[in-house]
DNA sequence: GTTCATGCAAACACTTTGCATGGCC
DNA sequence: GGCCATGCAAAGTGTTTGCATGAAC
C-alpha cells in the first residue's frame, strides 16, 4: 500500500477528514528516523502546495495524537517532539554533546511492567524511557 | 546532622555561597515525596522571611542543578520538575487519571545500560524512565 | 571591598486560541 | 450546504534576562 492510501485509511478509521495538512504531517513523521518538533515539521514543508500555518501544524499534531496516529514525547524538555506510530515501540539514546539521537528498537521493560502492575495495582498503559550519554566522538573530544 | 548543616556543606563543597534562597529551596525539595515545579516551590515559601521572587526560584534551581545537588525531570511536559539528589536513583509511576505520583525505588535498568554501552559505544550517563497508567480507584471510576 | 545573589520588570520561546474564511464530505 | 479545518493575529504560559540594589565572603 502506498503511504498516501495508508494515511487516508488511518484518518478515516478515526473519523477524521482527509486534508493536505494531515497527510503531509503524517508523511513527514513517518519518513523521519527520529522524533520531530512542530517547528521542524513546519520547516520541512518545502513545496509551495504543502505550506501551512505554524498554528495549523500544532493543531494537526494535537488531533493526530488524540486519534492515536502519532505519539508525543518529552525527550528534550523545551519542545514537544512527535513520532509516527506503527513503527513499533521504541526508545532513544540522546548524545548530550552533539544531540544526536540513536533509535533503540528493543525494549527491556515489558516484564518489569507486569511485575509492577501486581505490586502497585495500577493498570499500566505505557512508559517513556530516555537514555542519555556521550557518543564515541564526543567522549573523545572532551578529553 | 541537621538538614540546615547538610545543605550548607553541600553548597560550600560546590563553591556556592550560602543564601536563604538556596537552603530554603533545598529544604522544600528534600521534604517533598515527589518532584516539584518552580511555581509549586514558590508557593511553598509560606513564611514571610523566606519569600522570594519567582525568578530567583528559577535561577536558584538552575544553579543547584548545575552543582549537582538537585535533578531536573521531564515527567510532565509543560513544566520542568526538580527533585533533591541524595535520595538515590528513583522512578515514578504517574496516574493519568488523578495525576497521583507513586515513587519507585527499584531501578530495572542498570544491567541494560551496561549492555547498551557495549552495543552503541556510548558512554551512558543516565536515563529517565516514566511509567504511566491508572490507579485502582481511577481505573474503576472509568467503567 | 569585591563578588555574586536577588528583586523587579521586561523580554523570550513555544504553544494555544478567537474569529473569519475556505475546503472536505 | 453543513461542519470542520485552516490562516492570521493576538493572547497565554512557563521561563529567562538586564540592570540596579543588596547580601555573602
Amino acid at each position: 500500500m502506498k503511504d498516501q492510501e495508508l494515511f487516508e485509511m488511518e484518518l478515516k478509521e478515526n473519523g477524521l477528514k482527509i486534508t493536505r495538512a494531515r497527510t503531509a504531517i503524517l508523511e513527514i513523521l513517518k519518513g523521519s528516523c527520529h522524533p520531530l518538533a512542530a517547528e521542524e515539521i513546519f520547516l520541512n514543508l518545502k513545496s509551495e502546495t504543502l505550506k501551512m500555518n505554524l498554528s495549523t501544524v500544532y493543531r494537526t499534531l494535537e488531533t493526530l495524537e488524540e486519534a492515536g496516529l502519532i505519539t508525543k514525547l518529552g525527550l528534550v524538555e523545551d519542545k514537544k517532539l512527535y513520532e509516527y506510530n506503527g513503527m513499533g515501540h521504541r526508545h532513544y539514546l540522546v548524545c548530550l554533546g552533539c544531540k544526536r539521537i540513536i533509535t533503540i528498537e528493543h525494549c527491556p521493560l515489558h516484564e518489569y511492567e507486569k511485575q509492577l502492575e501486581k505490586d502497585t495495582e495500577f493498570a499500566i498503559t505505557g512508559h517513556k524511557l530516555y537514555l542519555y550519554g556521550y557518543c564515541k566522538e564526543c567522549a573523545q573530544t572532551m578529553n
